[in-house]
This record gives structure tokens, C-alpha cells and sequence, in this order.
DNA sequence: GACTGAATATAGCGATCACTATATTTGGCA
DNA sequence: TGCCAAATATAGTGATCGCTATATTCAGTC
């Protein structure tokens, strides 16, 4: 065949092997600043200096690399969970303080807001919500372990629905732009429920 | 020109044009089970039996029939916000009676969860997301309002942004499967926390 | 009955989606 | 030096996105 001498372009340099686990950091940048369904192929190869085929080979699916991303943002231990809940003070300045905590976390940086798992939950991407939804229950199975240990077994589940609530309410409007400081004071108005329902357990 | 005779197929009959306000009764329903994003041209002229020239002549964009079925969402009233703020009952009890009526609004139909609105201002497409937040504006503005009427001017923004984190966490965990009884008992802890809010005020 | 405007239908636009078949280049090893 | 496996690069795939150019049909009017 003639056309085995004919070379439109020839790759003539190739560049050393990528760092995955900086391509890990970058892509759950953009992941956390966006969203799985915003965030495109195109757009993560561009943003990792690499062709789609490397990403692939990397990772293996776009859903593959969004899970690791995932699990890289639980493991930076962001929000010390187990730390703020191992407290001695009342359940109620507790989980108030996770809220806090939470509302401080959700907007400390400009652009990566709310919580990044919270927030893939509802993504539209049947997959990934299925993934974040996994990754989050551990959180939620810990929060209604304290909870239990501070009310009757039946008002468990109310409170905790209601922290889980709380923490998702916080999350979205951290997304929706709310400034630190009103986050951090509806933090504090949720905390007052607690209170209540602590009291009078 | 020869091709002048050339046919591949004709259009032997046509339909009565379609009622454009049903089509956005059926649009409104997509549009709130699935979200703006996810409900693509091809599934609404499915939905409506219509092709996608005659959806562009009747409502100009998908961006424009979103809003026309956003505003028919409102118009419906099915939250009769101005009711419930109307009442002569303590602000606690008004507004916890407002995220009682949420609760169950949002959770009424299987499949059309949460409030529309809400939920439309983290669509990914940006246009629509501000379209939607121009639309609730006015929801904002009255609860501000109502809570003016009784708390110290210097608390208004506070409680005001509770009441609304709230009811977008009311939204959002209705979105995600919670059921009616759950989401009301949520409700009515998230209400105690303005108990002591107004009774301090 | 011919004309006209509105609404339809056919067919496909360019762009982007996640993803990949194939070719090329490289470093390590024998 | 010759070979192989790994990682790259080129250049797409088919599907779907929102949207539309163009042709056809029909109801209303004179």
C-alpha cells in the first residue's frame, strides 16, 4: 500500500510519565468547584496536561477517577469528624460545633464550597450519585452512633435526620455564594434545636 | 434542476397544533423530576408528541420553556407562602408551620420531590441557575419581611437566612428519597431552634 | 379557487459527550 | 544491538447536545 509512507504528523518527542496522584489533586479541584456532571473529558485532560487515552490508562473511566477524587477529599480529613464527636461537652455544643465547624470548612476556600460529597449526591449522573451516597454513609452511620448514646433509642433518628439536614442546608447554600459569616450564624441557630431536644431528653 | 422532482418522502398528513399550555404542564413535570439539565430536547418533544421545530416556534428556547414552566410552578401556588405568613400565631409557630407545610409539599409526589425552584438554582447551566434565583427572590424578600415584623432589626438577616437554609435542606433531602414522616419530624426540630430565637429577641 | 401566513414535517447542522483503535516512541533488559 | 512492555500521541468512534434551514400542508380570507 502506498499509503504506508504517507505521515500527515509524527510524533517526535514524548514527554515522561504523569504524576497520578497530582492528577488525582487537580481533578478533584475541578470536580469540587464544579460538579462530576460539569466537569467534561476534554476538560480534565486540558487540566492535567495529558490526552484522553493517558487518562484512561491512568484511571480507567472518568467515573473511576471521580471516585478517587472522592476518596482523596475524605482522606484529608478535612472536617475532623471523629475529633469534634470524641468531645466531652454536651451533645448539643458538640454537634453545634460540627455545624460551625462545617459552616467554617464549607467556605473556606472561594471556590471549592459546600461539601464535596454531600453535594455529588445529587448529581445527575446516576453512577456518581450512587458513589457519593456510599462514601457518605460511614458519616452518617457516626453521627447517629453519637446521637444514640446522648437520647432515648426513640429520638435517634429525628436528631440525626436533623444534623444530616443541617449539614446538607449548610453545604447548598455554601454553594449558592452565603458569605462565612452568615453560614457560621445559621450554624449557631441550628445548634439552639439541639438544645431543645437534648433537654428534654 | 433535475432534483426538483426528487422526493424521499412527504408529509402526507399533519396534526393540529398542540395546546402550548399543556405542553408546559408536562415540561414543568419533567423539568422538576429530573432537573433542567438532565431533561434534554429530544425527551421533552417526546413528552409533548411534538419535533423540535414546532417546541422552538411555540416557547423560543429550552432555556425559555424552563422558565415558562418555572413560573407556572409558582403561579400554582401549591406553598401558600402568603397564607401561612398571614397567620396571627407566634413567628416560631408560623414559620415552623412553614417548614411543616414545606416538608409535606415537597415530599407529596414520588417523583416530583423538593421545590422546583430551589433545586433549579444549582442546575449546572448557569442561565438557568440565575433564572431560578431570580424567581425566588421574591420568596426571600417576604420571609424577610415577616421575620422584620418581629425580632430586633439586628437578628432579621440571621433568622431569616435560617429559615431559608432550612427549607432548601427541607428540599434537598426530600430530592434524595427521605420519607414524609421523617422530613416532617425534621420540620418540627428545625422549629424549636426559633423558639429560642424569638424568645430572646 | 388562488393566495397567504401559520404551523407543521423532514432532515440535519456544528459542537460536545465519554471513550478508544491504532501507531509511535521510549526505557529497561538481554 | 535487538527486543519488549509501557506509556505516550494521533485521530478518530458513535451518540447526544441544543437548535434550525427548508419544504410541505392546512385554515382562513378574498
Amino acid at each position: 500500500m502506498a499509503n504506508q509512507s504517507i505521515k500527515i504528523k509524527t510524533a517526535r518527542t514524548r514527554r515522561p510519565a504523569f504524576d497520578r496522584e497530582q492528577g488525582i489533586e487537580t481533578a478533584r479541584a475541578l470536580f469540587h468547584a464544579r460538579g462530576y456532571d460539569a466537569v467534561g473529558i476534554a476538560e480534565l485532560t486540558q487540566a492535567l496536561d495529558i490526552v484522553p487515552p493517558s487518562l484512561y490508562a491512568a484511571y480507567g473511566s472518568k467515573l473511576a477517577l471521580f471516585e478517587r477524587t472522592l476518596q482523596s477529599y475524605m482522606a484529608k480529613q478535612i472536617l475532623p469528624l471523629d475529633k469534634i464527636l470524641s468531645s466531652d461537652d454536651s451533645p448539643a455544643e458538640v454537634l453545634t460545633g460540627l455545624f460551625i465547624a462545617a459552616a467554617k470548612h464549607y467556605t473556606h476556600d472561594p471556590v471549592l464550597r459546600g461539601c464535596m460529597v454531600t453535594e455529588a449526591m445529587r448529581a445527575d449522573d446516576q453512577q456518581a450519585a450512587a458513589l457519593a451516597a456510599t462514601l457518605a454513609k460511614p458519616i452518617s452511620d457516626a453521627i447517629h452512633d453519637y446521637v444514640a448514646n446522648f437520647c432515648p433509642s426513640g429520638d435517634v433518628d429525628q436528631i440525626t435526620d436533623y444534623v444530616l439536614l443541617t449539614l446538607r442546608g449548610l453545604s447548598s447554600y455554601a454553594c449558592l455564594g452565603l458569605p462565612q459569616q452568615k453560614l457560621v450564624g445559621c450554624a449557631e441557630v441550628a445548634g439552639r434545636a439541639l438544645d431543645v431536644e437534648f433537654a428534654s431528653s
